[in-house]
DNA sequence: ATAATTCCTAGTAAATCAGTAGGAGATGAA
DNA sequence: TTCATCTCCTACTGATTTACTAGGAATTAT
């Protein structure tokens, strides 16, 4: 139950992006350094928040990595696409893998747990947590 | 950020002991039984539990586990015993590990995500959930 | 052209997870 | 008292996941 460094790396570096919208791309070289993290980690992070379409990309020379309409990504967003897709317990999921074919009294517990982080989750923006 | 394997088994352990409370011990055989799990497996994480006090045990012919007042053992309660006290990140626990020195912004997101985890798990009790 | 930059795949060491194994110690019953 | 039935406790192990690293192809402003 632990949220893993890709996670923790990513979420800064959107709010990093969040807080220089609109100043045109920002380069990997300046993210890694500004969260202290190697380039290679922080690209490969980059890379799945884009294809998410959290962040958006130019290439080539003065290219770099920027986002657009802050206020409207959420935090719970971003964990779903480096967290893979914060399902909990595999169950969820798969429901054919639950060996009590999800019959259990458990499976609520679990249902509902995943509902009350995403709910929560969902509510924060990122404009949000960087006005602080 | 997925629930292990152990909270899932000692969750349906502890419901399963709920459902016979006053009904005196119940030998790990059964119970293993039960959650179609193994009995060594099991029985580690009995021990867990019983070291949280929130299992009972007794030895010898004729022991076994059992619960007491289940409508007092919150779903949080298990969980922080099983999923080393649900610190979802390690600098929630241990400031000095984080690099930003935790005066980072998303630092808040994950102590609220963690208040709001425990929260919503403590208002959750055992009898509340085999009632269903 | 070329220097700067992202894109993409593959690899790897360390940590964690999931489960096994075995024996010591306790206790009720014959 | 002995024996069968239980829990207690520690150590071990294979599989999986995590947290990175590496290298080269593709793209683009100057």
């Amino acid at each position: 139950m632990k949220i893993t460094s890709k996670s923790q790396y990513g979420l800064k570096m959107m709010c990093f992006l969040a807080s220089h919208v609109g100043e045109g791309a920002i380069p990997l070289t300046a993210i890694a350094r500004e969260i202290s993290s190697s380039e290679k980690y922080c690209e490969q992070i980059l890379l799945s928040l884009r294809k998410a379409d959290l962040v958006k990309a130019t290439r080539g020379a003065q290219g770099g990595y920027y986002v657009e309409n802050p206020e409207q990504i959420s935090v719970g967003a971003i964990l779903r696409t480096l967290e893979e897709d914060l399902v909990i317990v595999d169950c969820l999921s798969d429901s054919n893998n639950c060996p009590n074919k999800c019959n259990c009294q458990t499976h609520v517990v679990w249902d509902k747990l995943y509902q009350e982080i995403n709910g929560f989750l969902d509510k924060m923006s990122l404009t949000s947590i960087i006005k602080k």
